[in-house]
DNA sequence: ATAATTTTACTTACCGTTCAGTAAGGAGAA
DNA sequence: TTCTCCTTACTGAACGGTAAGTAAAATTAT
């Protein structure tokens, strides 16, 4: 049995309830009866709510943009650029709170994502930059905004998984027409890159 | 100079806090204070919170489902599928504040959206699988899941109103980099209207 | 036409609960 | 003894929602 720290305890079960019920509806109360402790135990270790969300949120965007640099450094533009995509989705799968706090994120203008954040998905933005100017420049790629690139890698994927009880209600009300099995998370990481890279080739 | 009743007045003012701040953070007393009336008037007028959020947010989502319907009856695939994406896009135009609360609602797992909405984002979805289905028998676009496709129109498009400030805080850590302007909204749907439908032919 | 009554559209004052955060103290290890 | 890591007990503020009352408009009765 892995030695876990009460801290890293708090942690945990924090980033489970904020990605299922958000930052506002996350009681601090709630964390430490998960965790088996009182609330006032929480402020021992955390300054306040905000600083506890920190803790969770930022190691999650510096591992990702940690993959992302290492995963796209080698390969010609569209070997990269699948590389960029099929990390973020397994990042995804690797991550299963990541998904619904960055999507709060992204709903919410970001308001409390901490700088420290910023600079980590910046990070994976240069990169993203850096794949999109190689291929234009060998001519293999259209000149694209970057932010419209990451927005249709990022939000259909991060929305996979976010969106499940809405497709499940949505597919009620459309019983009579035949409705596809949604694909497998891999599958469709696959199929995201492929489209993404075919819309991007000239 | 309209006549609106208060009423009225009352859903559009709620609708601009619901977008700006979510559903959590709006306070009945702050939309009552903005349209000059106290907390309880608002009660006169509705149940409570969760029904003023649905009578913000159905009249937006049978409107799209209204809109969308109308304008891809004619034309080929391609045709329909590219007046299905610029609809889209054109009503986020014309209702600013439905993408935060599209965005919010996607990230929450939809919760809080009332099964009268769901009836019309499944119209919608209907409309998109015949589309796709016409588009696949004529041999023009490779088989893919509606809800995929879906995907990646709405979440981009929405994501690009919700995120401004984020790529306002990225580009301020990617200073030395050339970050190409951001286009402005319209080009932005052309333009993932070309990709998308790039990346559906076969 | 006018008086009586009811309904509309609110207001003031308040309740109960929840929640972030704090003060003070205590048990056990070093 | 002192430091670490907590607990008990609490504060203060905010919020959703309600009870009770009221001025004005609309409706009905005389």
């Amino acid at each position: 049995m892995a030695k876990i720290s009460k801290k890293e305890l708090i942690i945990e079960q924090s980033r489970k309830s904020f990605s299922q019920l958000g930052y506002e509806l996350t009681s601090l109360e709630s964390i430490a009866k998960e965790c088996g402790i009182t609330k006032p135990a929480i402020y021992y270790h955390f300054k306040d709510k905000a600083t506890l969300y920190k803790a969770v949120v930022c190691p999650e965007f510096t591992a990702l943009a940690q993959k992302i640099e290492e995963s796209t450094q080698i390969g010609n533009a569209v070997e990269r650029l699948n590389a960029y995509i099929h990390t973020f989705g397994e990042f995804l799968i690797s991550n299963p709170d990541f998904s619904a706090i960055f999507a709060r994120e992204i709903a919410n203008g970001s308001k409390t994502i901490p700088d420290e954040c910023i600079e980590q998905l910046s990070r994976t933005i240069k990169q993203l930059i850096n794949i999109l100017h190689t291929g234009t420049s060998e001519g293999v790629f259209e000149e694209e905004s970057p932010f419209l690139v990451q927005m249709m890698i990022v939000t259909p994927l991060i929305s996979c998984h976010t969106t499940r009880p809405l497709r499940e209600r949505i597919a009620n009300f459309t019983q009579n027409e035949i409705i596809p099995l949604e694909p497998h998370f891999k599958n469709i990481i696959e199929s995201l890159s492929k489209k993404i890279i075919k819309g991007l080739q000239c």
